[in-house]
DNA sequence: ACACGGATACTA
DNA sequence: AGTATCCGTGTC
């Protein structure tokens, strides 16, 4: 698969959030030197949908609010993973991306450093060691990618078959096929 | 199968 | 203050 260099337009995160999850699959994701394509995400939108933070955090919906579209939305999950989001804001609808697995692509050593494996399949294969792997934590909340220099999206040129299933590890809504993945990927989460 | 662990938002 | 919940991972 070849990539181009440029980086994402902020106008992609002002559509619907399942548009966004689906198009950043196959997407090279940056950060510190540290990245991967985009194998794994899932939509979550702030519209009728009892999973999104929105729907029972008013910090959440104040997020929204006060940040432009594509916006790192990071949060502590199970009071030990970071989750890497992104804010989709502008469209038809409001609400996230979650990051769920990379391939990786860019500075493995440091990934394989900060998680302790050298299995490339460990690195970045769910959303809270991808996390690990790229050194992301709290300190990145809210940061716009567009403004600084720590976060790059680049583009897909290949479209990559993209399956479609519920998301995982959720309690409420958990009918919705709003997680996106290449099918057959070894870097996938579950 | 189960422990780990903290932010957030409730109840009072 | 105390309790319930939570978009997970590693090891048992």
């Amino acid at each position: 698969m070849k990539y181009q260099a440029t980086p994402l337009d902020r106008r992609f995160f002002e559509r619907d959030p399942l548009t966004c999850a689906r198009d950043l699959i196959g997407c090279e994701l940056l950060w510190r030197g540290c990245g991967g394509l985009i194998v794994e995400t899932e939509a979550y939108s702030a519209q009728s949908d009892e999973a999104c933070h929105t729907f029972s955090r008013p910090s959440s919906r104040r997020f929204v609010e006060e940040h432009p579209p594509g916006s790192a939305y990071i949060y502590l999950n199970y009071g030990v993973h970071w989750l890497l989001n992104f804010l989709v804001k502008g469209g038809p609808e409001d609400g996230f991306v979650l990051i769920r697995a990379l391939e990786p692509t860019r500075g493995t050593p440091g990934m394989c450093r900060r998680r302790k494996s050298n299995d490339l399949r460990l690195l970045c294969s769910g959303p809270g060691k991808l996390t690990q792997a790229l050194g992301i934590d709290g300190s990145g909340h809210g940061v716009d990618f567009f403004q600084g220099n720590l976060l790059t999206l680049r583009a897909a040129i290949a479209t990559p078959r993209i399956a479609q299933s519920p998301r995982i590890g959720i309690s409420k809504a958990t009918a919705l096929p709003w997680r996106f993945f290449i099918k057959d990927n070894p870097h996938l989460s579950a």
